[in-house]
DNA sequence: ATGTCCGCGCACCGCGGA
């Protein structure tokens, strides 16, 4: 089983890019991010002809996530993290699909930092935190995947000195997410490739593809019992080189069927 | 500081967000 993450930035202006890379990779599931589209202009019935079955949480102008699956239309479980009702931002959705649980997740940028976004961020991985403690709790096969706008350590930056001061990289955010991944998590792509570079974002500026100047963003985190189901992950870079193309790559992992 | 792309609206450019 195939499963990718794609933020799209834009699912209306990226449509001919990810109905092209769903036809050439053909992922069973897929979770997409920055749709940046009302919850009526999601293209599903373009999708359904695709063949892939889809749930969204879309909001007008900003964020935005969703769950496609062609083995059987995800079951949702929950949309937003559980005690986070006053945030109004559509950034997380939970489903289960073909037997494991995907949390499909934007988390906030936080750039400027300081400042409230960058507070922000730090309270929305903190609910997450929470919810990815409550799940694990529950001893289910788990997937946690979606844009994190965190840049693990150094290996995860094309020049990390550079971002010492971003809300992606500052050590607030990086303490977050490795505290995140001590309550037993596996980050499926460094688990696979423990020293390789590997970027899954570039800016649009300045030739950043061109140049690889990228960061690793992007990330799956796998519960404890889909660890050494973990076949193979990796970074779909053609569909980043295309015309009209995201400023992100698909990322990707294939599990050994259950 | 720069650069580019997306969606929006006091809309055919300029702006916020990334």
């Amino acid at each position: 089983m195939k499963i990718a993450t794609y933020n799209v930035n834009g699912i209306s202006a990226r449509l001919t890019v990810l109905l092209r890379w769903l036809q050439e990779t053909q992922p069973d599931v897929v979770c997409l991010q920055e749709l940046k589209a009302p919850q009526e202009k999601f293209p599903a019935e373009a999708l359904l002809e695709a063949g892939y079955e889809a749930i969204w949480q879309g909001q007008k102008s900003w964020n935005g996530v969703a769950i496609l699956s062609k083995v059987g239309k995800p079951e949702e479980i929950r949309r937003g993290l559980p005690g986070n009702h006053d945030d109004d931002q559509s950034r997380y959705l939970e489903a289960k699909v073909n037997g494991l649980t995907i949390g499909c997740l934007y988390l906030p940028n936080g750039n400027p930092a300081p400042g409230p976004k960058f507070e922000y961020k730090l309270r929305w991985m903190e609910h997450f935190a929470q919810h990815a403690a409550s799940l694990l709790a529950s001893k289910e096969p788990i997937i946690l995947t979606g844009d994190y706008n965190v840049i693990p350590t150094e290996l995860d930056a094309y020049k990390p000195e550079r971002w010492v001061e971003d809300a992606l990289f500052r050590p607030e955010t990086r303490a977050a997410f490795e505290q995140l991944l001590a309550q037993g998590w596996t980050d499926a792509i460094r688990y696979l490739h423990p020293k390789e570079t590997i970027y899954t974002y570039f800016d649009y500026f300045r030739n950043a593809f061109g140049r690889n100047a990228g960061l690793r963003i992007d990330h799956f985190l796998l519960s404890p019992n889909l660890k050494d189901k973990l076949k193979a992950a990796g970074v779909d870079r053609e569909a980043r080189s295309w015309e009209k193309s995201s400023d992100h790559a698909p990322v990707w992992i294939e599990l050994e069927d259950a």
